[in-house]
DNA sequence: CATGAATGAGCATTCATTCAT
DNA sequence: TATGAATGAATGCTCATTCAT
């Protein structure tokens, strides 16, 4: 019996994977053929089957590993938090246009949605909390200036998934200034 | 002679578009079937392509009415832009919802892409050339911010699409006040 | 009640024969689709089924006009017979073209090759008894040459039907000149 | 592993291919519904599309093979070609049904007219060049007899198609004694 | 008499998934 | 383990026909 190792299982997995995510980032999830994934991946349609049960599989796996990029503005110090933040506006175009499809799912599939708005809401309360502690400008509620900070990020990566030629730089330059008018009044 | 009127004509055609942006937002565009905008409009299928030469035809009817929702930002003076711009930030959900998908289809579809990229390209230009009359604070750059606000916009757009009940109106106050912070320096 | 004259209705259906045997023609049967016909003939999609019970009749009604046209070798003497054989090998290209249409639905519609097999049956019979009457080449069967005389026919119809340009004349006068090389040895 | 031989591809493929020509030689190209093709064939309505583009790559595919059948009269003596001229005079009447769809065919599909056209063509320049080195009865054209030539099997083609129990052996006999009295004058 | 908006069954085609090899 | 031929339900769309006006 052909028992392969494991790092064989895992590898032949992110093969799969990482094909299906070029992909869906690329055609999003439903004009993507399970076809489009086998071509790309470079493996048979039967096996893809043995590594995903089917589509939804699939996209629950690519969720998931998207899920995790969050956790970001929830430890360390604040200026290290605000560092982190500025650094992660500036994403790569496929990784943005992966986002901007994983939105779109999010509306219509509730477990999706529930992973969404956990990547807004985790480091939205983690922020909010920061922010308690710091002087703040005049009528900016601690909450809502972090959903704010939310919401410059998604902005910021839905453009870039529309415009690859964009230039973060300046807009990072900005959003710390923003940043530092409304935090250091 | 069934020759009917033009209103007739055109109540037809909104009651299959009203549908259709109901089904598109619930679903989006390529989960959406056929058969589900004939259900959900209550015509046959048939008369769908009367109105229109197809579903990518019906997809590109309701993005153009999408995209006529610019030009907020591109009239008046300074501050009735402002009131505009936060009045607009709190739309419906299914308006929000729909936006979303369209923003997924504009990362595969090159002309609606062109479209969604006029919805940010012309208010943002319109809000530049108004934040340059004005003073700001240090640092702030009047084109990246520009962009900072419609990313702000789309960040709560965004969120509004997977949480109908956001408390817009926090937020608003909030954005209004990093407005105060930025431009009364 | 608006009783229009029988000239008006017989128009009116020749308008809509003319221009579906147009239609036919030049698409086939098949092909052609009602909306087709309605559009070449100019009168309404609820016209046409005033005078048609439906698009199997309206078909019935060109391919009977069609075989109306065979009793050409019927009547008169043997040598004016032979002298409008001829004449009826040079036929337009309309007509080859809805010929061929028609002996193609003649291969599935049993009525529709009823009709056919009669204007090749009826004018074979004439002929095999004219030619029984005159002395023949060795090993010419009358009944066999008639046939032979009317795939001649159908033959040169077919290549006018995809060639408008072929010369009819050098055939026709070939054609006469074989009927000569059998009929008088 | 699946990779099924080559043999079993061509299998397949030819029993697609042969059912399709029974049903398109029955009921023609249009009538002939891809539903009709898969039931007649034994297969799976997808597996058709593996091995041809669409129904037009199928229609194509037979008519190339119907195409192929012409060069009959274009090697060999005068007297061998005019022995496989007659011989073919007598076809199946299978055969004689999908020659009449596809003439009927050619007529509005210009790619297909020009192989059917051909198939006119290239023989019946072979069979005039042959008929230029023999002596002919008086007033016989070589190209418009060879142009007959092809006539007489087009309309026999035809009868056959209306009608099975036709005799084509005193058919053959009697366009044999016509050769014998235009060629041996 | 005449219109053309409206119908819905039927069409060609695609695609997620299975399973014999 | 890995393959890819095979399945069949579902899709977008067309078209002969009807009927309210």
């Amino acid at each position: 019996m052909p028992k392969v190792s494991d790092e064989h299982l895992a590898a032949r997995r992110r093969q799969i994977l990482d094909a299906a995510a070029a992909c869906f980032a690329r055609d999003g999830f439903h004009r993507t053929s399970m076809q489009d994934v086998v071509r790309a991946s470079g493996v048979s349609a039967g096996l893809v089957y043995r590594y995903f049960t089917g589509k939804d599989d699939m996209i629950a796996a690519i969720v998931t590993e998207w899920h995790d990029q969050r956790r970001i503005l929830e430890t360390g110090t604040p200026d290290e938090r605000v560092a982190r933040y500025l650094d992660h506006l500036a994403g790569t175009a496929e990784t943005a246009r992966l986002s901007v499809q994983i939105w779109a799912e999010a509306v219509r599939d509730p477990r999706i949605r529930e992973l969404a708005r956990r990547n807004v809401d985790d480091p939205r309360t983690a922020t909010a909390d920061a922010l308690r502690t710091m002087p703040l400008a005049a009528g900016i509620e601690p909450d809502a200036f972090a959903r704010i900070l939310i919401a410059i990020y998604q902005g910021l990566v839905l453009q870039t998934a529309w415009d690859e030629t964009l230039d973060t730089e300046t807009y990072v330059r900005t959003v710390a200034a923003v940043l530092e008018a409304v935090t250091r009044p």
